[in-house]
DNA sequence: TGAACGATTTCCT
DNA sequence: GGAAATCGTTCAA
């Protein structure tokens, strides 16, 4: 949370943006992880070296971005639900369109990765050897929100989600609270 | 080989 | 506030 996260670096696309909102995805014991059922060669990189971009495709139009947590061997992710542009706010509307508001940039799991350009063909990325996207520790640490899960149907109840407490651009579901 | 579902977003009523 | 859009993954036969 809180985090630096950079888009081709150097190129004309580039893009920081700063987490805002994140979800955790446990693995075989969390029902509502894709690897709940196992390493499937789609869970497959959740089970691999930790610092892997884990990206999947859902209800046919949207990508979903996480980030491997866990040693190998061991499933787990960190879902990437939500950032705030500091850099590269042009390229952003490039991709979102210009009459986005700012604070929705890059706010809720499809538009985070369609602002960014994230695609299925990111799909196992190395965040610490790539340079098409590339991780970094924020200045500061943001005051953290912490409440259940949304949009899933299974574990609902466990508190795996953290948002930046107050920040507009945390993605509200229903009626978020914070 | 076929069918159902999903870690959602957007537009229309 | 509700429904549609749309395709890869997974489960069943």
């Amino acid at each position: 949370m809180g985090c630096l996260l950079s888009v081709d670096e150097g190129s004309a696309d580039a893009v920081t943006a700063r987490l805002v909102e994140v979800e955790a995805y446990l693995g075989t014991d969390d029902p509502a992880s894709h690897a709940f059922r196992g390493p499937t060669p789609r869970a497959q990189i959740m089970f691999g070296d930790p610092g892997h971009l884990y990206v999947y495709f859902s209800y046919g139009m949207h990508c979903c971005a996480n980030l491997v947590t866990r040693p190998a061997g061991t499933a787990g992710a960190v879902l990437l639900r939500a950032a705030v542009v500091e850099q590269g706010e042009e390229a952003v509307r490039r991709r979102r369109g210009a009459a986005v508001g700012e604070s929705r940039l890059l706010s809720g799991l499809g538009n985070l990765c369609k602002g960014l350009g994230i695609g299925l063909d990111d799909n196992g990325l190395d965040v610490t050897v790539s340079g098409r996207l590339t991780v970094a520790e924020g200045p500061d640490r943001p005051p953290l929100g912490t409440g259940p899960r949304v949009g899933i149907s299974r574990a609902a109840g466990l508190a795996l989600r953290f948002w930046w407490s107050g920040h507009p651009a945390v993605s509200r579901t229903k009626k978020g609270p914070d």
